[in-house]
DNA sequence: AAAAGCCCCTGGATGC
DNA sequence: TGCATCCAGGGGCTTT
């Protein structure tokens, strides 16, 4: 579920609300990527400040410290003023004075770290290693196109990793390089630098307008308020392996690339 | 340094 | 119906 899109459209519909509140008490089902354990009792009494994105990570500023929350593969929130009593798969509770912030996650690919001050080395150790932030300027055309430069990988690979851009998952992979017009087996290496800054406008494109349809909810992703998101019903080729591509009618490929689905159009993305 | 695999985990869809 | 197999929006870690 949760790439850019769906991440910062949950911030979106978080941040407002939750600024302000105090913790007051943690409730943890089972144990996500990493356990959080008794660091759990530190949260107890801390004040939200706000909330951040870097990446597919959520950052909430705490009056001490750091809480980063990470929503794996099938991971959501949701933030309401009361909760119904935890299911299975709820394995994080925030219970504040303003609501109570819960985090659903079945495959339990995500995580929360409590990061107590700027020098907690499991966080500067998980942002450490990200990315150029795709919607603000510091995603430049020059830099963008010497990171795919030094790069021998297959350009769709080189998006997901996260290293040079963060955000882009599986489904904004393909769906970039097919607006891009780049098919997502070619080297990144051997992008030039007119298809590098095409390929910059499409990631930067795609994502901009699934924020603004809420992100794509495949099978169950809702934003901390509750609202499903309708990018899916636009995409041009994630998930419609031999259907007609939307804009020259070829089927659509389906091919794997890392152990996951990449989707192309082979007209339209010829090299 | 970069690339390629492996693995974490659960549930839904598909096929026999 | 039951069971096995494959696949899924991510990414950290280990091995080449």
């Amino acid at each position: 579920m949760p790439e850019l899109p769906e991440v910062e459209v949950t911030r979106l519909s978080l941040a407002d609300r939750i600024a302000g509140a105090r913790i007051e008490s943690v409730r943890l089902g089972k144990p996500l990527r990493w356990p959080l354990g008794v660091v759990a009792e530190a949260l107890v009494g801390r004040t939200v400040r706000g909330v951040r994105r870097r990446g597919k990570y959520l950052l909430m500023d705490l009056d001490d410290g750091l809480l980063l929350l990470h929503l794996g593969m099938s991971g959501s929130l949701n933030f309401a003023a009361s909760q119904p009593p935890a299911g299975a798969h709820d394995h994080f509770d925030l219970l504040t004075d303003r609501g109570i912030l819960r985090l659903n996650d079945p495959r339990r690919f995500g995580a929360v770290v409590y990061a107590p001050g700027e020098d907690s080395a499991q966080a500067a150790k998980l942002l450490g290693r990200l990315g150029v932030e795709p919607l603000t300027d510091a995603f430049d055309p020059a830099a963008f196109h010497a990171g795919l430069k030094r790069r021998h990988a297959p350009v769709k690979q080189v998006l997901l990793a996260g290293d040079l851009v963060v955000g882009v998952g599986n489904i904004y992979a393909s769906e970039a390089l097919f607006l891009a017009g780049i098919r997502p087996t070619l080297r990144a290496s051997r992008i030039s630098r007119p298809r590098a800054e095409k390929l910059r406008s499409a990631v930067r494109d795609v994502l901009a307008r699934a924020v603004a349809k809420g992100g794509s909810t495949l099978r169950d992703f809702s934003s901390a308020d509750g609202q499903a998101g309708y990018f899916q019903l636009e995409a041009m080729v994630y998930d419609r392996a031999g259907l007609p591509c939307r804009v020259c009618g070829a089927a659509v490929k389906s091919i794997r690339q890392g152990q996951r689905a990449t989707y192309f159009c082979p007209n339209c993305q010829k090299s």
